[in-house]
DNA sequence: CTCCGGATCCTCT
DNA sequence: GAGGATCCGGAGG
């Protein structure tokens, strides 16, 4: 067979995106137990996804997401959110964090998932280089921020697509068992107490990121 | 274990 | 100019 000088996307990656274009609120349990690898300069670290939650875009009149950095329409920031599935969405908070989406729907649809936690199964040393302050393997990716530091992204690498060099994301080979599912975390839905249960992990696994209640704000 | 505040700066209004 | 899809360390039980 011949090598065409385009680099055809391979079956898995056509199969991946594919199932990246549906529905976040669909997509996110399915990716529990998907395996990202971000390969740097330094080295491959590969994250088992255990935890995310899903975020719609502006324009749903069934489900309104205000907690979407999309809920008010494009923007410089949130640019990758509106195009194909299968990119990565990172976003600066706090003045310190780091923190990444998968996007899914298609173009044109602002929806992602946001990687709330994992396990690190492979490049261990250098994720714990990445975090020196984590007093154990389990607390390595045991958060939106420190998953993104453990695999090392930034808001440069907002808008790549994660199912190609340096990148490759692996689908579990059958969903996994034992999803739970809850409220969103640090987002106050429509005043605090009607949220949607968008947020997905894995019951019971050690790695999943202490829950926190939405701070509820008083107007 | 839980609770609480400080760090720190990008993004949108 | 305000506030954030967070993390970490310290204080108290």
């Amino acid at each position: 067979m011949t090598v065409s000088s385009s680099h055809p996307a391979s079956e898995d990656e056509d199969h991946v995106r594919e199932f990246l274009t549906g529905d976040a609120r669909e997509v996110a349990p399915l990716l529990l137990g998907a395996v990202l690898t971000h390969h740097s300069p330094d080295g491959p670290v590969s994250v088992r996804i255990t935890e995310l939650e899903a975020y719609m875009g502006p324009g749903d009149s069934l489900h309104p997401d205000p907690g979407s950095h999309t809920f008010r329409g494009p923007t410089r920031r949130n640019a990758p959110m509106f195009g194909p599935a299968g990119h990565l969405y990172v976003y600066f908070t706090y003045g310190m964090h780091s923190c990444a989406n998968i996007v899914c729907g298609p173009s044109g649809h602002a929806s992602a998932v946001l990687l709330r936690a994992g396990e690190i199964v492979d490049g261990l040393p250098l994720a714990l280089a990445r975090r020196p302050t984590s007093k154990s393997a389990k607390d390595l990716a045991s958060g939106p921020a420190r998953l993104a530091t453990a695999l090392g992204l930034t808001t440069a690498d907002s808008g790549r697509d994660a199912l190609t060099h340096p990148f490759s994301l692996e689908l579990p080979p059958a969903p996994v068992a034992g999803v739970s599912a809850g409220p969103r975390v640090g987002v106050a839905g429509d005043g605090g107490s009607h949220d949607y249960p968008w947020r997905f992990w894995l019951t019971g696994d050690p790695t999943v990121s202490r829950y926190k209640a939405a701070k509820v704000r008083s107007a």
